[in-house]
Parts: structure tokens; sequence; C-alpha cells
DNA sequence: AGTCTGACTGGAG
DNA sequence: TCTCCAGCCAGAC
């Protein structure tokens, strides 16, 4: 994925996350090479709304498993109710037993 | 080329 | 478990 842009490479990457699974900026930025890029991450998944096909920002999080991009998803239940509906549970603004639907692109890709 | 910014992170108190 | 803080990186101006 070096033929791509920064930006396309974490879309595509994003697009690979499992149903009912979630995986943190951190994870995808080592994943695609650039750790310590996670910023850069969230920056790209702000666009993500724009981005065709459709990408499943709920489904990254921080590293701590808190639904901090939220508020970016119009209404601040939303992106809660998207992970639910997964059959992710949340508790408090943070996914409940993180370390279990953690995906970890460097592992199961 | 310089400066600012953000859906982040890990460590310290 | 929570808050604060400095370090990070690519893109927009």
């Amino acid at each position: 994925m070096e033929d791509i842009n920064f930006y396309e490479s974490v879309y595509a990457l994003v697009r690979e996350i499992p149903v009912g699974r979630v995986t943190s900026y951190g994870a995808i930025a080592k994943a695609l090479g650039r750790d310590g890029a996670a910023r850069m991450v969230g920056y790209a998944m702000a666009n993500a709304g724009n981005v065709r096909p459709s990408v499943p920002a709920h489904r990254v999080l921080n590293s701590k498993g808190e639904l901090s991009a939220k508020a970016a998803f119009g209404h601040p239940n939303r992106m809660q109710e998207l992970l639910e509906k997964e059959g992710v549970k949340i508790k408090k603004d943070r996914v409940v037993d993180f370390k279990t639907v953690f995906w970890n692109p460097l592992d199961e890709l």
C-alpha cells in the first residue's frame, strides 16, 4: 500500500476491520509504517464522511478504547449505537473488554 | 519555507 | 481510574 496516498491507505485498512471488532488510530498508523502518526490517522478519518466507498470510521477508537470521535457523527450517541448494533458493548463512552474486541491489523492481516 | 492544527499516545502525579 | 503534559506527523495556508 505504498503506491497510494496515506489517506487512501488508511481508508483501505479501516475497511478491513471485521464487524464487531475495533482498533485504534495508533495501530493503524503503525500498520501503515507511520508509527507515531496516529494523529494524522484521526485527521484523515475526519474526512471519511466524504470518502466513497464508505469507511466504517466508528470502528476506530483511541488507544484507551474510548469513543473519541463520537462528536463527528452528527448525534453524540450515533457512534455508540452503530457499534452496539454490531455487537460491541459500550460503557461510559468506552468499549467493554476492549482488549478482547481489539483487532490488530499487524496480527490478523 | 514557516506556522498552526488535530477523531492521538504513553508516561507521570 | 483520572487529569495534565510533551512529543509526534502530514496536510492546509
